[in-house]
RNA sequence: GUCCCGGUAGCUCAGCUGGAUAGAGCAACAGCCUCCUAAGCUGUAGGUCGUGAGUUCAAAUCUCGCCCGGGACGCCA
C-alpha cells in the first residue's frame, strides 16, 4: 500500500468514527464507505455520499447527517484541510497535499517494481489463451486475444498472483488430418500435378509455402511413397511447421507462454479415458445411440453433450474436459480462459462437466472476446479461415507497427465488438495513441538528458537530500496524484480482468504530465533546488510510465 | 425460437458495485514555439446516453418489455 492508498484508507476510518461518534448509526448499519475523486476540483480532492447513504437509517435529511458527521470528524489527523458539503448532501475533502511528495522517493526506490503489490497474496491463477489451431496463420481475432490475455496477465500478476500462461496446442483432432491432407495437395501442386484439397482443405497462403518447401526439400520422394507413410510424414511436418510459425509469431508479438499444451498427450497418458471413467464413477455419463453422453443438463446446460461418439472416436469435449481436470489438478486456485465470441456457447457445458468432476464451477472463469471486424476502402473485409483470406497478425505488425497494435487491441474492452480500419490505422498511424504516450515518455527522458548536462542528475540514492516541499503547484500536484494512482489501477484491471483500465490510466497519466510539462519549466539554471525537485517529480512519472507501458507491451523510447 | 455481446458527440470508444454540469481520441474551429522535443498545450463547438415503462432522494449505470447490429446454438473443432 502506498501513500495515497493509506491516507485513502485512514480518511474513510475517519468517516466512519465520525458516523458512529455522532450518533447516526451503528457500526452494522454503515455501508461501505465510498471515497471517490470529484470530476469537478471545485469539489475538492475527494468526495463521500455517505450521508445520503444514511438518510434512511438515521431518519435525517442528509445535509444535516452531513453537519454531524463533520462535526466529529478530526481534520488534521488525515491531511485534511478543509470540509464543505455540497448538493444533495455530498461532503467533500480538500486536502493538505504536501503528503504526496512522499511518493517520489518512493517510487524512485522501488523503480521496475514501483506499481507492484502483494494484492493477489500469491494465489495461482492459470490463464489459457489464443490456443489457436496450428492450421493456418493468426489472424486479428488471436491477435487481439493474444494482446489481452497477455496484458491481463502482466496485470494479475502485477498485482500479486502467481501467473501461469498457457496455450493448449489442438494437435490431436480431425483439423490436422485436413492439414496434413492441404499440405499432400499443396505438395503435388507444387510439383505441377493435379490433387484437389480436401473439403475441409485449409487454404492459406502458409500451405502453400509449405508445400512448396516440400517439393523442393524432397522432390518427387513422396509421390509413390505410401498414402499412410505420405499421411504421417505430412502430418507430423506440418504440425511442427504450424507450431514453429506460430511460436515464431507470438514470440514477435511479445507474448510468451509457460506452458504449451498438447492435447495428444493427453491421449497418450491416459488422461481422456481417465476423466471419461471418474465421470462414469461418478454416474454423470450414460450410453444412447452407441454413444456416450455427459448429463451437462443436471449443471444448467440446454442438453446433455456427447462425449464419445457413436464411431468410438471422442468429441472435441472429451479431452478438453480432461485437459480442465488436469488444469485444476495442478493446483490453480482460478482458471481463466480467454475465448472469442464464436465460442462462448460452450461455455455452460464446460463448466458443467467440472462441476460433474466435483471442481467449483466459479473457479473457471471464461473471458469472450469479441469479434474485430477489419475494414478497408471503406468496406468489411471478409475474414475466413477457410479461404485463407484474412489478414493475418503478421501483416498487420508489419503495417500498423507492434507498438501501435498492442496499444489498439488492449486499450479497448474485451466484450466490445472492435471495428479495426486499416486505412485508418496505416495512413494516420502517427495520430495513434500510443504515441501520445510513447512521446510523453521521450520528453522525460530528452529532459533528464540534459540535466545530467547541467549537473542536476537525481537517483534514488540522493533523493533524500533534495528539498521536495518545493513541490506544491496545482500541476504539480496532478502529476503526482496521478503517479499514486498506479498501484490501484493495477489491482481494479485484475480484479475485473479489464486490460484497458491500464491504457486509460496511461493516457490521463501522459495528458496530465503534457499539460504539466507546459505550464511547468522543469530545468532552471537559476534555481537549482527546485529544478532538483521537479527532477525527482518528472523522475517518478518516467518510472510510472515506464512500468505502465511495459504491462501493455509497449516499449517505452527515450528519443522520438 | 433460445442464449451471449454491443447500441453514449460526425467517426472510434471510455464511463456501468447508481451520485453533483456525461468524458477522451480523431475530425472541425480559434489561439500558443527568442523558452527543457508543437507526435505537445490552451480554449470553442458538438449529446432525446437505441426506445418505452419501473425502482430510487438521485438512472448512461439497476429491473422488465421492445427495436437495431454482431455472434452462438453439431455424435465439427
Amino acid at each position: 500500500m502506498n501513500i495515497v492508498q493509506a491516507v485513502e484508507q485512514s480518511i474513510k476510518d475517519e468517516i466512519k468514527q465520525a458516523v458512529i461518534a455522532s450518533g447516526l448509526a451503528e457500526e452494522a448499519q454503515i455501508p461501505d464507505v465510498v471515497l471517490e475523486v470529484p470530476k469537478e476540483k471545485a469539489h475538492g480532492d475527494y468526495s463521500t455520499n455517505i450521508a445520503m447513504q444514511l438518510a434512511r437509517v438515521a431518519k435525517r435529511a442528509p445535509r444535516q447527517i452531513a453537519e454531524s458527521v463533520i462535526e466529529h470528524f478530526a481534520k488534521e489527523k488525515v491531511h485534511v484541510e478543509k470540509i464543505e458539503i455540497a448538493g444533495p448532501g455530498f461532503i467533500n475533502f480538500f486536502m493538505d497535499n504536501s503528503y504526496l511528495t512522499e511518493l517520489i522517493p518512493n517510487v524512485l526506490k522501488a523503480g521496475e517494481e514501483y506499481g507492484r503489490t502483494e494484492y493477489g497474496k500469491g494465489e495461482k491463477i492459470q490463464v489459457e489463451f489464443v490456443s489457436a489451431n496450428p492450421t493456418g496463420d493468426l489472424h486479428l481475432g488471436h491477435a487481439r486475444g493474444a494482446a489481452v490475455g497477455d496484458t491481463l496477465c502482466n496485470v494479475l500478476d502485477a498485482a500479486g498472483y502467481d501467473v501461469t500462461r498457457e496455450y493448449y496446442i489442438n494437435d490431436a483432432g480431425n483439423q490436422i488430418n485436413n492439414l496434413a491432407y492441404s499440405i499432400e495437395a499443396r505438395y503435388f501442386q507444387a510439383l505441377g500435378m493435379d490433387k484437389e484439397m480436401p473439403e475441409d482443405g485449409y487454404h492459406g497462403q502458409d500451405i502453400i509455402e509449405i508445400g512448396k518447401k516440400l517439393a523442393e526439400e524432397y522432390g518427387d520422394k513422396f509421390v509413390n511413397a505410401s498414402e499412410e507413410e505420405r499421411f504421417e510424414f505430412f502430418r507430423k511436418y506440418g504440425l511442427d511447421a504450424e507450431m514453429d510459425k506460430l511460436k515464431k509469431d507470438l514470440e514477435n508479438f511479445r507474448v510468451k507462454f509457460d506452458v504449451w499444451f498438447s492435447e495428444t498427450s493427453l491421449y497418450e497418458d491416459g488422461k481422456v479415458e481417465e476423466a471419461l471413467e471418474v465421470l462414469r464413477e461418478k454416474g454423470q455419463v450414460y450410453d444412447q445411440d452407441g454413444a456416450i453422453w455427459l448429463r451437462t443438463t443436471d449443471y444448467g446446460d440446454d442438453k446433455d453433450r456427447v462425449l464419445r461418439k457413436s464411431d468410438g472416436s471422442y468429441t472435441y469435449f472429451m479431452p478438453d474436459i480432461a485437459y480442465h481436470k488436469n488444469k485444476f489438478e495442478r493446483g490453480f486456485a482460478k482458471v481463466i480462459n480467454i475465448w472469442g465470441a464464436d465460442h462462448h456457447g460452450y461455455i455452460p457445458r464446460m463448466k458443467a462437466a467440472m462441476e460433474a468432476l466435483g471442481f467449483d464451477r466459479e473457479a473457471l472463469e471464461v473471458e469472450v472476446i469479441q469479434m474485430v471486424q477489419l475494414y478497408k476502402d471503406g468496406e468489411k473485409m471478409k475474414m475466413s479461415k477457410r479461404t485463407g483470406k484474412a489478414v493475418t497478425m503478421r501483416e498487420l505488425i508489419e503495417e500498423v507497427g507492434l507498438d501501435a497494435t498492442r496499444y489498439f487491441f488492449a486499450m479497448r474492452s474485451p466484450d466490445t465488438h472492435l471495428d479495426f480500419d486499416l486505412d485508418l490505422a496505416v495512413s494516420q498511424s502517427n495520430e495513434n495513441p500510443v504515441y501520445y504516450a510513447q512521446y510523453a515518455h521521450a520528453r522525460i527522458c530528452s529532459i533528464l538528458r540534459q540535466s545530467e548536462e547541467l549537473g542536476f542528475a537525481v537517483s534514488a540514492d540522493d533523493v533524500a537530500a533534495i528539498d521536495l516541499s518545493l513541490i506544491g503547484e496545482e500541476k504539480e500536484i496532478d502529476v503526482l496524484k496521478r503517479v499514486g494512482e498506479f498501484p490501484q489501477v493495477i489491482v481494479e484491471a485484475a480484479e475485473k480482468r479489464a486490460p484497458h483500465r491500464i491504457t486509460n490510466y496511461i493516457h490521463d497519466l501522459a495528458s496530465t504530465f503534457h499539460s504539466f510539462y507546459n505550464a511547468v519549466k522543469v530545468l532552471d539554471q537559476e534555481n537549482a533546488e527546485l529544478s532538483k525537485a521537479r527532477l525527482a517529480l518528472v523522475k517518478a512519472v518516467q518510472i510510472t510510465m515506464k512500468n505502465a507501458l511495459r504491462l501493455v507491451g509497449v516499449s517505452a523510447p527515450e528519443r522520438m
